[in-house]
DNA sequence: ACTGGTATTTTGTTAAAATAAAGTACCATC
DNA sequence: GATGGTACTTTATTTTAACAAAATACCAGT
């Protein structure tokens, strides 16, 4: 961790920039910065000079800097950093799923094992621990839950996709973030006039998960969420590890693009049906696949 | 934390006599209670050790012990410890909820405002982070989530318990626990029969949520089950600061009855209308009372 | 095969000191 | 009033070593 949460915010400022494409010559305050961070200014100002020695941001007369041409050309994966503490959580959810660990571990064998410190790995646990697939036994070491070892998770997971996914658009307090399903929609646009048969499983897997997020958001509950947003985290481990049908992906999107469309034109009804049907193919299909 | 796993499991193990109503004289074997409690041997030890010593259980002839006359005799209010991380964890509740905290707060401020070490408040903040009312800044220090904050978030809960509890029982996957089920009938038959009057707040709340996550595991999805318990114990740290409508109470117990035996006469589809009337029910006088 | 007893190993907590990272307060300037 | 620069304070990680608690392995008895 130690070094990393300086470059961290380095890509999360260049991720703003494309975000909310930011013409070169915008200047980049450190207050306004750390505050939509959440962080003081001390680390942003870190990034900053960083993001500088790279020449992708560039010095303000009198101090401070703007959005400088290089930042706009950053391909998306590039921004993807090495993260340490991401790779180890990969990790660990990789060598259990495959065996490799067993279903308890204690916290020395595990700082031993992967080579860190006893702090890191607590952050680690921590998110684990929130995202539920692994638990701190009463007395000394950490248990994998169910949901990791259980071969009907994934199928739950569904089950409780169908169950509240739908339901969340049909709430009263759901309100459209028209920009933000803009957005998704080009990025499923994308995926659809052919990157699907290009990227990585991963980044179809995110996108996907990114729209639903997006679209769950809308409905204002944080409960619904916060709950789905665990269970994506768990469904990306197994997501991950799985080869990818780009055909039945490209109907996903296809299907996605539609759900879109009757969600921007406020057809919130149509919309939640085809919601449901959606994760019902798309439950039907992963049931298929893991039963080859 | 430190003296506490022990004394922590002898209740722990005082509850299973009362609850599997081991007749005295059972032998209770380490072994299959460390397994059960998912300790080891040691604490399990240790704990039996502390029960004998209170009398409550006796010394078998050759070693070991069994269930002593004493052990039945306990009543379960006086089994609920003094139990240090759960009072901390109340207090800071309270005291957010109350605005003594702010919303930011760093680890070595909570540290010396209620004397814990960093390891106990490194496990106290793990577990409020899995419930989700707290969470790590990206720099340091910890911030409270509008869980705690909004005034919604109650109303949210309800909403959120109205879609996924009724939808829980008609699961395919549902299968009854009537074991379980027949347990609740009785704690709730105790409080319509004029213990609603007499008990505190916070027995009537545990006993009602006991009932509710009984049900709900008994459809048997992991994150159906998982998201319930978050929830409920957010409200926990809310209901446990308001005065409680005794006669609302007596109303919602009287309706759990009636739940509790259409479950049991396997009428599900008129269980779950029933429950979801009883949620809209309860939904709307907490919502009456948060406003007068 | 399962029980309790015992000895041994391992774990995780604690406390203290050094250090790098992050947070904060105040400044002058545009 | 918002900006960047600077000095200063606070935080949290990383050590280390000692220690109590928990886990484990092995034993003999029933």
């Amino acid at each position: 961790m130690a070094q990393s949460l300086q470059s961290q915010l380095a890509t999360d400022i260049l991720q703003r920039i494309n975000a909310q494409s930011l013409p070169a010559g915008t200047r980049l305050s450190e207050r306004s910065l750390a505050e939509a961070l959440r962080v003081s200014r001390s680390p942003v100002r870190t990034a900053l000079r960083q993001l500088a020695d790279q020449a992708l941001i560039d010095p303000h007369p009198g101090g401070g800097f703007v959005v400088g041409a290089g930042a706009l050309q950053i391909a998306p994966t590039e921004l993807i950093n090495t993260f340490d503490q991401e790779n180890l959580y990969l990790r660990i959810a990789q060598e259990r799923l495959d065996g490799k660990l067993p279903a308890r571990v204690s916290e020395n064998e595990l700082m031993r094992r992967y080579g860190v410190t006893r702090s890191q790995l607590t952050d680690l646990l921590r998110r684990i621990s929130h995202e539920g697939w692994m638990e701190r036994l009463p007395g000394h070491g950490w248990a994998f839950t169910e949901i990791m070892t259980s071969s009907v998770a994934y199928a739950d997971s569904y089950r409780y996709r169908i169950l509240v996914e739908p339901a969340a658009i049909l709430e009263p307090t759901f309100r459209l973030d028209e920009s933000e399903l803009e957005r998704c929609r080009q990025e499923q646009e994308t995926l659809v006039n052919g990157d699907v048969y290009q990227v990585s499983p991963a980044q179809i897997f995110d996108a996907n998960t990114r729209l639903h997020e997006t679209i769950a958001t809308c409905c204002g509950n944080a409960f619904i969420l916060d709950s789905l947003r665990r269970i994506n985290r768990v469904r990306r481990l197994m997501e991950y590890r799985k080869a990818v049908d780009r055909q039945q992906a490209l109907r996903r999107c296809e299907e996605h693009l539609v759900l879109i469309d009757l969600l921007l034109q406020e057809r919130l009804q149509e919309a939640a049906d085809v919601m449901r049907t959606h994760l019902g193919a798309a439950a039907r299909e992963k049931q298929a696949a893991s039963e080859a």
